[in-house]
DNA sequence: CGGGTTTTGATAGACGTCTATCAAAATTCG
DNA sequence: CGAATTTTGATAGACGTCTATCAAAACCCG
């Protein structure tokens, strides 16, 4: 009924050949006549042998050192990123992995180059990073390769560089979404959107707001953007400004960070006064409680947990010189108030 | 800088103790004095010491051998679940782990509960399975139990049972969702809701009704609930019926199966007349379409993916009689036409 | 202190794969 | 045909853990 699992000495036998020729066989190593191999071929089909990767990773003391390097900061998206890593870190122990998580400065690409360029003479196995998309990093990571590390790039894509996968979402599907929520919260009716970005020059919150556009068409109005430089203080003062000036905003789509500045705005309106429909990135602690008291609408999140997941299966994968699964974007989430997870509070508590 | 990790002889060796009692104390194995086990925990700690699990595993042989009982029929949903199961079937053969898939016709207690009392016969490690909640099925699953057998609960939740985890979403949570994402397509104003289930007397079709009343609250009239039997024929016609007799219905949804007939009947609605807005559950071929064609507004999934990931995480948990990590309950997930997933469309086309 | 019990040490073999080595056999080629 | 080359076989040791066994040492208690 239950019989164990071939092994490759069993392989071996059934194909008439020894061992040590199977061993040649699976391990692509020369030196094998082509019948013999068909041999080997033929009965691990027949056999449905698998490798068993537990004795061969203890065979080979297979140890995986990879390298991720975070923008450091106040910001709460990439603390709940530096959780998980350090969440994940402890996990992966027992699989023979280790992580280096990292940071340096937001916005600091002379910094982050210094630390990739230091890594490229690290003893790492492959290395993940939040890279700005600059010619700086371009190198950076061309360095990285050029020393046979590869290369994950995460949440925020350097698509002209050499880096091996990225891991994270696609910006403009994310504003289409948004694009398609705003829609539904005025219910057919026309609307003027606030849009409220870090910089216009961000290319992922251009990304997001050009894809948020093209699906409110023409119906809505667009207010002048807001660029707050993912400062709570600035985006703040310039939302409740923007507020002020304009009371024809309908709805407010926050592309980027600084969410706390705008979430003590709407704290502050008028409880009697026409509340703007409010659409904003990443669940982290103040996002939540805002969408819990009803002060926004909704959170696209990229679920960070999934991120960090698969950046570790392609680094672990990338590193066997395997081929790549689920290469496919992140699919941004949508969070109402009645479907936040309940983990998730726990969780994000316990970081700070 | 790369030292190997340390080996329970190391920890033997600094603990100032024989291998063997190191050993005693990490497996639990009776004989150690107190002093000795301190020593031995003191050394690990000091030491960073982790368990080779490829190792352990490889040494013990150890085999996972799970069985899934899935319904039968036509329904997509399963269909979907089903292939899943069997593409981890495949990778998982790397890690030792048979899955056995089974199926038996949907809403036949009577099979179910033949088919599971054969499975405590049999040599099993752990079951998982799509129940009816009722007494039969109770006493099914406690029957498996009383054979040491881990039972997960999936999709459908048995509550009075043995059962070890349920892995699934909180279907009062789905309907909350759904109530507030009405609100929001309907932009403040009133509404009049039609509810299709397949049954009212199946409890997870009622849960999700009960949930959206929460959230609709007053403002909202509830036409009489359409039971279609999950059969897409009998929607089809009781939804065209509906539709026709009671022009005042602003919005759809849709909490059980049969959704082809659903969508047939918004198909076949003439293109100028006040189209509903439709929410309906699982993301399969046809939902999709309908979705991409703008027949519905948005489809709550419940990712089975992720369900059958944590099935076989908490059976592989439970067989090592260790303790589950993530019961929280799955979080049900928002998909409108804009951020549907593209790896699922071939996906499923090649399931068909 | 002696006899019994508990604790400890030493060690061997198994798990399946990988790497390496050396000799034997088969093939190719001049 | 004989020499050189390629292919094959046999086998040993390592990886870290688990299980088991047996003898030696330490402890307990009357």
């Amino acid at each position: 009924m239950n019989r164990r699992p071939p092994t490759l000495s069993d392989v071996a036998r059934r194909a008439g050949v020894s061992y040590a020729t199977a061993d040649r066989v699976v391990n692509g190593r020369a030196g094998v006549s082509e019948k013999a191999a068909r041999n080997v071929h033929a009965a691990i089909e027949a056999l449905g042998y698998v490798r068993n990767v537990a004795a061969a990773n203890l065979s080979q003391q297979r140890l995986y050192r990879f390298a991720v390097v975070l923008p450091s900061g106040s910001n709460a998206f990439f603390h709940r990123v530096q959780a998980l890593f350090a969440e994940a870190a402890s996990r992966l122990l027992s699989d023979r992995i280790s992580l280096l998580v990292e940071s340096v400065e937001a916005f600091d690409a002379e910094a982050l180059t210094t630390r990739m360029e230091a890594l490229a003479e690290a003893p790492v196995d492959g290395v993940a990073v939040v890279a700005s998309d600059d010619a700086q990093t371009v190198t950076a990571i061309a360095a990285l390769r050029a020393r046979d590390i590869p290369v994950v790039t995460l949440v925020s894509d350097v698509p002209g560089s050499q880096r091996n996968a990225y891991v994270g979402i696609d910006n403009v599907v994310a504003g289409r979404t948004v694009g398609r929520l705003i829609r539904m919260a005025h219910g057919g009716r026309r609307g003027r959107v606030l849009p409220v970005v870090g910089a216009l020059s961000a290319r992922d919150h251009a990304e997001r707001l050009a894809g948020m556009r093209e699906v409110i068409g023409g119906e809505f109005e667009i207010a002048p953007v807001v660029e707050g430089r993912d400062r709570f203080e600035l985006v703040e003062t310039l939302v409740g400004q923007a507020l002020a000036e304009d009371p024809a905003i309908t709805a407010i789509y926050s592309a980027g960070a600084g969410n706390a500045g705008l979430v003590r705005v709407l704290e502050a309106l008028p409880p009697d006064a026409a509340r703007p429909h409010v659409f904003l990135h990443e669940l982290v602690p103040h996002s939540r409680r805002a969408l819990e008291e009803g002060l926004i609408d909704v959170i696209i999140d990229q679920r960070p947990e999934e991120e960090v997941a698969r950046v570790i299966e392609h680094l672990t994968l990338l590193a066997d010189r395997r081929e790549l699964l689920r290469t496919d974007p992140i699919v941004p989430t949508i969070f109402v108030r009645e479907n936040l997870p309940q983990a998730q509070a726990d969780a994000l508590e316990s970081t700070g």
